[in-house]
DNA sequence: ATGCGTTTGGTACTAAAGTATGAGCAAGTT
DNA sequence: AACTTGCTCATACTTTAGTACCAAACGCAT
């Protein structure tokens, strides 16, 4: 087997291609030929002297039968193509990817938040203060304050901080 | 070509497979020997018939030696397994490794954390508040207290969640 | 229209975080 | 011995965060 990569290989595919026949080129067809053709006057030759003995007829048809026969099978063996399996092998390659965060919709949805909740979140994590929050989104610190608690109770948390480790451990936020 | 997958496949490898011969069972074995059991009375009687003209004998050798080697050529086919040729195609998949984190030595370096605030930071990303950081360290909330505000001077931030959120975009914390 | 959810905002209060300042103490350095 | 540094702890104070409860305005669907 040739060196493969760090995984192992799985589900083999066969495909079978029988790709049948034909010669592969003039030269074998003139070779043949030639053969043939010492053939013919070697059994000549074989006829002429086997002739002499008349009875020994059935000797040379026998010796022509199996000789031909023989010559048979191994213009077969020439002539038949292999068949061709190929097998696809799956090889594993690990890529280490510069940061594609994608956002966990499953969990996002299973959490609820409305809009606002999570637009106040994603100013959460990136360490903004509730008036912080309140000036950005043109919101009074109360209204960021009931939408901080909200959110809290939505993450099952108890302040921002945890709220901050949950979001990005969920992968909710990046 | 079969369907492949989003990656063309590369280094394909032959491995030829000779698998050879032998008769299936012996069935096989009785059918060819009936099979040439008659052609021995066929050829009998050929023989007989056309040694009636003396100089046909040609014609008989010849339709003996096609017929054995269209005989031969049948039963290569048929005891002969074909050649088996292997071909593998390695399909290449690319698997995204989830990341593992490097600290960026360089940054905390510059930073100068002593071991008790880069110990306090950690527990801070996770969200613990002064006064489980101070159980956790068996230490006094005050101490707790003077470390925050140390470590907030030297990472030049004024709250907990722009520390957290420096330190992680610094990478000096997981 | 009525009900529901969202968004907004308020008051009052408690809890936690953060600042400022001072001080004790152990270990190592000059 | 005097000094520095890292770590500890405390007090007093301000600021921010967080909770609880309430309520008005709005859009939307039954």
């Amino acid at each position: 087997m040739p060196s493969r990569g760090p995984l192992a290989a799985s589900k083999p595919t066969t495909l079978p291609k029988p790709t049948m026949t034909l010669l592969k080129d003039f030269r074998h067809i003139i070779l043949y030929g030639l053969i043939l053709a010492i053939l013919v006057f070697a059994l000549k030759w074989l006829q002429w002297k086997f002739l002499i003995f008349d009875n020994s007829i059935d000797i040379y048809i026998g010796l022509v039968s199996v000789f031909f026969t023989v010559l048979g099978i191994w213009i077969a063996t020439q002539i038949v193509k292999p068949k061709v399996e190929t097998v696809i092998v799956e090889k594993e390659i690990i890529v280490t990817q510069p940061e594609k965060f994608i956002i966990n919709e499953t969990e996002l949805k299973k959490l609820n938040l409305n809009s606002r909740e999570y637009e106040i979140l994603q100013l959460l994590t990136k360490g903004h203060s509730n008036a912080d929050i309140a000036q950005t989104l043109f919101l009074s610190l109360s209204t960021i304050k009931t939408h901080v608690s909200n959110l809290y109770f939505k993450l099952d948390v108890k302040s921002r901080t945890q709220a901050i480790e949950k979001a990005k451990r969920l992968k909710i936020i990046e």
